[in-house]
DNA sequence: ATGGCAGGGCACCCCTGA
């Protein structure tokens, strides 16, 4: 079993991309995405049921917008976060073999004096207390999407450039830390990993070429699921696509 | 310190992203 996040930025653009992807991994189980950037009606259902697989979806206009593409049946979809009342669509969970994949979509939040960063961190409180639901009913559950904040200073090329502002604050680190406290394992920490190992990176200034980004993707897992883990790798290459989105996948495989 | 790139809406300049 294997399971993937990746943040897209406009499915209507990468959709080749993703299908392509998607069939150079034929052992992938399941991807969540985000920022899909697609109200329902416009969402490629059909051509990725052609293609052979499974989609759920909840979408708008512009922004945000999540879908998990599955190999496997998607089962007892729910969309955001129940008992948080948020017009944006950030949020799509279902259950795929046995596993309970959360697709999330956190807010950026833009700057520590904008109005987007206490929604960021309010959101991000209302997903913790739902997650406590979710973990009860679920002992394998994989917590999957952008999540909009580099943990710990090596997640960042320079933190001296990224300090003082968001997904780096101490706010943010904290909801990430509480996350960790739920019994959440960050994957891709479970191995030794290459330094600067980053899943996105700015579009201007070849911040790519320089690896100069930031790794603010992640999968964090259960403990029935960490038992199980074998590997967690960031896949680079997608990232050097002609029209490429900004962010690559995380991938993380499970023994049966 | 600033802007730089990309996508989308909407109607070409603005908003947002990270």
């Amino acid at each position: 079993m294997q399971f993937a996040t990746w943040n897209v930025n406009s499915l209507k653009v990468r959709l080749p991309q993703v299908l392509e992807w998607l069939q150079s991994r034929p052992e992938l189980t399941a991807l969540a995405l985000q920022e899909t950037k697609l109200e329902d009606h416009n969402f490629p259902q059909a051509d990725i049921e052609a293609a052979g697989f499974h989609v759920v979806y909840a979408g708008q206009k512009t922004y945000n917008g999540v879908a998990i593409i599955s190999r496997l049946p998607i089962d007892d979809v729910v969309v955001n976060i129940p008992g948080f009342d948020d017009p944006q669509k950030r949020v799509i969970t279902g259950t795929i073999g046995g596993v309970r994949l959360v697709c999330a979509y956190i807010p950026n939040g833009q700057a520590l004096d904008s109005d987007k960063y206490p929604y960021k961190l309010g959101w991000l409180e209302a997903l913790i207390t739902w997650l406590k639901d979710e973990l009860a009913q679920h002992p394998q559950l994989i917590l999957a999407g952008d999540y909009n904040i580099a943990p710990e200073d090596r997640d960042v090329h320079d933190i001296r450039k990224w300090e003082g502002g968001v997904l780096v604050s101490p706010p943010e680190r904290e909801a990430f830390t509480t996350l960790i406290g739920l019994g959440l394992a960050d994957a891709f920490r479970a191995f030794e990993q290459p330094d600067k190992s980053f899943s996105w990176w700015d579009y201007r200034g070849f911040s790519f070429k320089k690896n100069a980004g930031l790794r603010i993707d992640h999968l964090l897992i259960t403990p029935a699921l960490s038992q199980k883990l074998t590997a967690c790798e960031i896949d680079r290459e997608p990232r050097k696509a002609e029209r490429p989105s900004d962010h690559t996948p995380v991938i993380a495989t499970f023994s049966a």
